[in-house]
DNA sequence: TATTGTTATACTCTATAACTATA
DNA sequence: TATAGTTATAGAGTATAACAATA
């Protein structure tokens, strides 16, 4: 294996690491991977139903299910658009808000050990090649 | 946000990147992330069905369905253990090894646009790095 | 008694197709 | 007509509990 194929297989081992973490850290709280998305992506927007689709990268018909669900749970809520009576827009409820604080300590917390592996600089070194790769 | 945490940002965000890129590619022959894992694993190894689920991190009946479904589709095997009667080992047959094999080579290909963005030099640094993050 | 694997059951996630209401 | 969202349906993935066969 050449150097390159080393680097994207360790990416590759690297991301199902993380998301290992990820997917822990959800589950304590009886959420799925794809709920933990959503909850991120509330937390600083408020999208209309298709939007929220476009952003996680499924289908209409999959979001309403997953809103639903977390809707019964109170951890989101449907609110009518202004502008346009088909649409609705999905947001977090005070709950929802609570719950995702938390889950970004927790999962801060449980990333924490992988990268204290590297001294501080060579943490930063890493934090700006990965920028890199994300442009 | 401090150095750190950007790191760790950074780190989830480049995870959801390589995981969508590897469903995407394991979608293209109609498999399952997981599924994808199961022919990763057998690749290299024989293992017993609970063995499969340990190395999994899943039940072993959610292992069985997922076996029985890619047995069903010609890609893996059920073989009798010779030193126990009790248990059953997993293997790839000619088919499963030619997707996966097929599957390594179009990852990689789908991959590498992302470490393309970096230098050669800097491609074998992040791979140093990450290596020091799995240990 | 403990372990291996399967089966029955239930729930989540996801897509497709058909529908309603609105644009 | 086209778009936003929901519902009905079907299949995959997952876990728990109960089971049969073997250790």
């Amino acid at each position: 294996m050449d150097a390159e194929a080393e680097t994207l297989d360790r990416l590759v081992q690297t991301s199902f690491t993380v998301m290992a973490v990820l997917s822990q850290a959800a589950a304590a709280h009886d959420l799925s991977l794809t709920q933990l998305r959503v909850l991120a992506i509330l937390r600083d927007h408020q999208p209309k139903m298709a939007e929220l689709a476009a952003h996680l990268g499924l289908d209409r018909s999959s979001v309403s299910g997953l809103v639903d669900r977390s809707a019964k749970r109170g951890l989101v809520r449907r609110t009518a658009s202004k502008d346009d009576a088909r649409a609705v827009h999905v947001s977090l409820t005070p709950a929802g808000h609570r719950l995702a604080a938390t889950l970004t300590v927790e999962i801060a917390d449980a990333l924490a050990p992988l990268t204290a592996k590297l001294p501080p600089a060579e943490q930063k070194r890493l934090g700006i090649l990965l920028a890199k790769l994300l442009d």
